[in-house]
DNA sequence: AGAAACCCATGACAGATGTCATGCCCGCTA
DNA sequence: TAGCGGGCATGACATCTGTCATGGGTTTCT
């Protein structure tokens, strides 16, 4: 019997799957959180055989809850569901050694397997991601580059930008310009969501 | 015995939400979709009592097909249940016929409740998103200044926004500058996230 | 040591953008 | 019917941005 660890700030969808989970003989839901910080509080206790973590919750980030489990319960094999699938995030996920990484929009069968699949120690990536994050590349992007299109996301005039990063004007909108020119935008704006799209901040 | 019909691209969600709801005595999903227009499609031959249909779906918007539906069939009751709870989307529901507005976020119980509340001539609506729909006030803006703030959201530049909508550079200029100040925001961007995170647009 | 890449800055210029004044047309309402 | 608010447009002006050239400093690799 493979025990699971469910999380995901959505009551309704944790319910919902850990009853779907619960239909197979092999798996058993043995406890749920609705945050970050109750899911890892929660595996301490309970050291489940699989964690599945949603990426977005209220408070820790579902990669940040799997690079900890990895570190504290090596026994327990993290997955990832989600409903925003970011490559920028499988790659952090891969990173933070997460088994599983699935969008939401799969059956529920698949991630019955998925659960049995990573808790004999395989490794599963969703295909479509998988060939997203493959197209999407490596950041062409250079630290401050990135830096300064992360404070562009808001919005915010390059004055305040600058202030905020420390740097003169001027050189906000060298760094912003090369970043326009390296994500095919024509604006600073645009750049900031084409990079957070393929995940490059 | 109350027949349903459910509306989610997230296949995983929906076949959860499919399997909770079945388990009460006295609902029954007699079909599912995984599109706003696939909804549509069903409902027309189905003629569910109650459709539960997801605000965000990849063609048709949740609140489109619920005008569609109350026009095209006024005994099936439409609720609408979402991850992430605008208040201006609770506001375009509510115009739209829709008697129900949830958030993921409540227990299955509720969800089942609340068919049975919108199946029997009832309004529901979840308390928190009541409060910020009204906390969050009326939008200040015309028709036309939230059309062309929402073109401006993803960073376009002003002439691809007055393609859009299908108007001169300088009156999405204008629309805009009106926009900027009654956002109280230094430029279109910070606009059009400002308007998004009150619900206006 | 030299090349290459990055960090930081300045200056200049063209084009994009925000602001304001002005005008016309329409529908609503007092 | 007159006034008001909104939709749509133009023109002019100041400012903001994007782009490019240039240069000096640092680190890393060969």
């Amino acid at each position: 019997m493979i025990r699971i660890l469910l999380a995901d700030d959505e009551h309704l969808i944790r319910g919902a799957m850990a009853a779907l989970l619960s239909l197979e003989d092999d798996l058993s839901v043995v406890a749920q959180a609705a945050t970050g910080a109750e899911a890892l509080a929660t595996a301490r206790v309970v050291r489940p055989d699989v964690a599945v973590i949603d990426l977005q919750m209220p408070d820790l980030d579902g990669v940040s809850v799997a690079q900890a489990l990895s570190l504290e319960l090596p026994s327990c094999s993290t997955m990832i569901v989600t409903s925003h699938g970011r490559p920028g995030h499988l790659k952090r996920a891969l990173a933070a050694g997460v088994r599983g990484f699935l969008p939401k929009t799969v059956s529920s069968d698949v991630l019955a397997t998925v659960v049995r699949t990573v808790h004999s120690g395989g490794r599963y990536v969703d295909p479509a991601l998988a060939a997203e994050a493959i197209s999407a590349g490596d950041s062409p992007l250079t630290p401050r580059e990135a830096d300064v299109l992360e404070l562009a996301l808001e919005g915010a005039p390059i004055d305040e930008i600058a202030r905020r990063a420390s740097l003169s004007p001027g050189t906000v909108r060298n760094y912003l310009s090369s970043a326009v020119g390296k994500t095919g935008a024509s604006n600073r704006h645009e750049a900031a969501r084409a990079a957070r799209a393929r995940g490059w901040i």
